[in-house]
DNA sequence: GGAAGAAGCTGACTAGAGTCAGAGAATGGA
DNA sequence: TCCATTCTCTGACTCTAGTCAGCTTCTTCC
């Protein structure tokens, strides 16, 4: 890694935090503790203490005092929810939604006041700026995970999928129809999923089928659509070649349909070229290929 | 201010503070408490206690205590500064120094841990769109303060003022030669001197004079090496101009060096035009005026 | 020389943030 | 049915961070 690339991080550090990370601090704490101003926040809609305390990292006879407190102001009411009733469900009243709309104007209006001090052209210069280091930071907390396709997060990732390509296909789509993947091809040793996780929060996946010395299949390769333009299905794509060749594939290849235009482009760039079908998949209309280096 | 100007600056803090604002305090606390960890970093080379104090904006209590404990720990001594016997000076132990490599360390690891998750196309755009929040959070977090000529920031200012022209004027440059503007003739109702702070230090000053109904003279207009490209100057320009014209001053005027050609060309892109010499300052090549809105 | 003020220190205090062990209710599986 | 587990809550702590008043020592200005 290039010596100022570091160094300018550690700076960007030092100054954001500074001015960014003491402002946010400020605005949220109204006379109440901090704590509790982020408990309200994350609140929202209702959610149950469990998920608040894994979502805020915080622990759970903590959560549960600062939910009294917030409780005996009057902000928060909690109530055994129906389905289990272990767990509790807590929700803002009247007074606690207004207070949270408070916090959004305070915080609309502190955002507004940093911008506020520069000149419109140097505006919206760090407008842009701050754009691109939140997109490529988000992208940069991206975490690959090869995944059990029985595993809650694979399945919600092929529904996704087939939805979607549902919609883009012309006569629409299924998991069921063409050559399939079922659970047990897509589990070591015969194939794998891989997930990419945002947050806890799958965002994407891609799966690959191993067949002893030919090339790896690859096949429901796929990014949400709210994480696109983060590059990822690039990073996605170069981590299952990874996979294919750590397992001594020769090659990758794949095949698809005319409709996924991005997808072709990114196949191509990456170094697919296409090849004459090598299946019959009725949802396909381009097969691609592109060799592997030995693995080791 | 747009509002999506302003919910693009709230994104940004969500993901700055999530993502670089836990980290950072993380890789300060080793075992120690974060007041002392970054104390040691900013004592470094050696600094008196008062400096500190307004360098972390700390009570000056608890900044005793915090010394006291990291002179417990061998990592600090502090002694009475020769000049000013009611001063202390700290600085590091041998200990101390270790344990400020071991932090610089840590740091670095940690920018190039959040680097090292990127491909390199993503990294450098990463870095640069970095550089560029960082420059301009950097100008927004910059305020401007009408001062007494006697405060010793403002004599900071005008020296170094003085030291640059000197090095740069052919022939030198001296406050006590040409046009002079003592201390009495920069406070109001005679003038004044305004310098832009950022974060407790001086990054730059200008001073007008006003004499009755005639144009205000602009003069020891100057930004500090360190801030340069922070368009700064422009923004110190426009104050100024805005101060003069709150005063009643139907334009503002200013003579200059051909030696300060950025100078120079900011003024002109400012709107001033040149005109013939209206006095006789013999540091100086071009005269430029420039016409201010009624006040109020 | 004396008064005023600056710099730093100490003691006493508060509030916030969080940890930990254990209790009690509810659930799920054998 | 019973036993282990899960979820939440309470009580009893600790530690950090910070504030405030008042003190001593030293400097500066008249």
């Amino acid at each position: 890694m290039d010596e100022t690339m570091i160094a300018q991080v550690r700076r960007f550090n030092r100054v954001v935090t500074q001015q960014v990370g003491a402002l946010n601090d400020r605005f949220l704490a109204r006379d109440r503790p901090l704590g509790e101003s982020r408990l309200l926040w994350e609140i929202g809609d209702g959610r149950d203490v469990r998920s608040l305390r894994t979502a805020l990292d915080l622990d759970s006879g903590y959560v549960s005092r600062l939910l009294r407190s917030l409780e005996a102001a009057g902000l928060v009411t909690t109530q055994p929810s129906p389905a289990d009733r272990r767990v509790r469900l807590a929700r803002l009243t009247e007074a606690g939604w207004a207070e949270r709309r408070l916090l959004d104007e305070r915080s609309d209006a502190l955002a507004a006041e940093l911008l506020a001090t520069l000149p419109g052209r140097q505006r919206e210069r760090l407008v842009a700026a701050m754009a691109e280091v939140e997109r490529l930071l988000t992208a940069a907390s991206v975490r690959f995970a090869v995944t059990d396709p029985d595993d809650p997060v694979a399945r919600h990732c092929l529904r996704a999928y087939a939805a979607e390509l549902d919609v883009r296909f012309d006569g629409g789509f299924s998991l069921d129809h063409g050559i399939r993947a079922d659970a047990a091809d897509v589990r070591p040793p015969n194939g794998l999923l891989l997930v990419a996780m945002l947050h806890g929060a799958p965002v994407g996946c891609g799966v690959l089928l191993f067949r002893d010395a030919e090339p790896a299949h690859l096949k429901r390769m796929w990014v949400y659509e709210s994480a696109r333009g983060l590059g990822l299905g690039r990073r996605l794509l170069a981590e299952l070649e990874r996979l294919a060749a750590e397992h001594g594939a020769p090659a990758v290849r794949l095949e698809t349909n005319s409709a996924l235009t991005e997808a072709i482009a990114l196949y191509r760039s990456a170094g697919y070229t296409e090849v004459p079908p090598f299946n019959a998949e009725p949802y396909a209309h381009h097969w691609f290929q592109k060799p592997l280096p030995p693995p080791g």
